[in-house]
DNA sequence: TATGAATGAGACTTCATTCAT
DNA sequence: TATGAATGAAGTCTCATTCAT
């Protein structure tokens, strides 16, 4: 019979905070200056979260599982190398991309605020199993240990990701398109797939 | 005599400043947080510094001083391609990732309280014109622009940097010994240079 | 019908309400507490009592009607000291007790919130005109004056009651039960009386 | 080298709270309340008292350390039924009184901030081992069980703390004289000893 | 009428910085 | 110079009450 809880509120509330936390960090960032910038009164949002921890817990663990999902969903119905590195190049890594925020959040915050040695976990296994048949299939790989191929998916993932939140940050003129470009290159040359 | 004590002091508030903002951000490290942790009266803190922001300041220019004075010195003196990699891989980057704190600081908290911006420039031109004369040796990487020079140097050098981070942080397998290892294949491989 | 519902209603939430008091203390309990304890909506509370301070008030006054009803009801209806005793040690006395909830929010809250002191003198003068018969009859009490009755009143009757209240609080072994074997002792002894 | 704590600033803050929270229960009364009221900044407070609630126990602590050192003083250097009323009535009670607001807290409040219970224990058993010799020698006590004497001591403790206690908040006539001098009555008839 | 989301004043507490000692 | 008590602005969160639904 009252108001229903708004949706819309709600999703104010998450991409105010999370562009906030990005920019100034968790900690440097006030309740009163998220509801400032989403024009709503301080008591709102803690109609929709039980505490400021809890709304940053919120925005990682719900960009995780977005995350995860689609990542699950591209592996789940491709087959082939060439298959799989243009899905992550042409469609996984542009949205996640597309998600500044939420990754500088998980890299920035992520280790305090939220189980972030779960999630390193938990992507480290889904990369490999997908990855273990690729890599055998390779040649160029032939020197490459399992340990090896762990450190090259860390190094690459948050290689790119780093890459393109300091150039974004620093107002460099590389660009996302740059870097997953060099991407590219790398995997082409590197692992002989032709994308 | 005085100045020697002085000297202790303000290194013992540096280096455990330092891995405070490190482990909990510096918003969220109190100057009376580093002043018990350092066992060292509040009033301390600010016969050496000026503020808490002129703390992380320095933290963070010193840090970058001493790090750009490193590679300097490994680019001044020496010459062929595998001297500059055998450097980087055996004396630079180890060195650099000892320090990870400096690291973590720079990253997380160095967008807001220090020009990073600034920094990635100066790295990156200083390193470019080192990299510069090795690519064009480099027959494999004939179809890399001077933009994906760059993209890739970001990815490398943010990827490393990011995977002993995190696999330090989330207390993954991979150590920082794996990680140069992969990186010591990658130019071996990706760039025909014997190390 | 309705109007029926509307009185359970209102039951439940002064009863919910006086128990939430007298634990925990009014400011210390919100109007959301007593309505999460009393299965209702919040607002409910507000179709009852127009704030949470009519709410104490109400408690307190419709208390005290009741007590007051009660005594007067014994005093109306006997006559003789023994009868009188008997009454208020059989039959007032352990009502009251049985409603310690009532007697812990008049105690703590009743001076801020409600008007004691009117209570008090009301109480003070209803009891006297009771007891004044009785007074003249016991020897034993020949050397107290007026105002030495008044006290002795309230020193009973604020005894019994505290004594009760902290031996529950506290978890002592004494009981309700020995407080008022001891009031009873106590009157025989001190007053002739046989009950 | 820098200001030591004054026992003059703590010493007012506990005053003031003790006043207020005995005129207005410890949950309505704010930290600015007591700030205000005894002429410090609010951040003051915090440098005496970690908390609010540590400032209650604080003030409910060492009242009843400096109740209980009375007690025991009184007890260990006296003997005979005679001189112990005496004391108790001419010089400890007069004292206890005297702090009303101590009494107040401790019975309004101490059952949620403090161990009452702890304190109820500790105080019926000092002060049974000190009245059992005498109700021994009182041949009017003849018919008392430990039970009662344990039930007597809670009602006219509590009586006479209470009585005062509302005679002074409901602005009655009876004084803390006049309920002295009925108990004084009560001993010399009840117990039959000369005071 | 019944509901519970919405609100903003005000609660407790922390903290960078100053300055008396 | 060295110290840590002093300060009050600002932070997080609660809550009585209202009112859209």
């Amino acid at each position: 019979m009252a108001r229903a809880l708004s949706n819309e509120k709600r999703n104010t509330i998450v991409e105010t905070a999370k562009r906030l936390f990005a920019e100034q960090g968790f900690a440097a960032t006030s309740v009163a200056d998220i509801a400032r910038v989403a024009e709503l009164p301080v008591g709102s949002i803690y109609t929709y979260f039980s505490s400021k921890e809890e709304l940053i817990r919120s925005i990682v663990d719900e960009g995780w599982a977005d995350f995860r999902g689609r990542l699950q969903e591209s592996f789940a119905t491709t087959r082939s190398p060439e298959e799989i590195f243009g899905l992550l190049l042409d469609t996984f890594l542009p949205e996640l991309l597309a998600d500044l925020d939420f990754i500088t959040i998980l890299l920035n915050e992520g280790i305090v605020y939220t189980h972030i040695e779960e999630k390193a976990q938990e992507l480290s296994s889904l990369i490999s199993s997908v990855f273990a048949p690729i890599t055998r299939q390779a040649p160029s790989l032939k020197d490459f240990t399992g340990t090896d191929m762990e450190a090259a998916l860390l190094v690459y993932f948050l290689g790119v990701l780093g890459a393109v939140r300091v150039a974004k940050a620093a107002n460099l003129s590389v660009t996302s398109s740059d870097v997953l470009a060099f991407l590219r290159l790398s995997i082409r040359n590197g692992l002989g797939i032709a994308i």
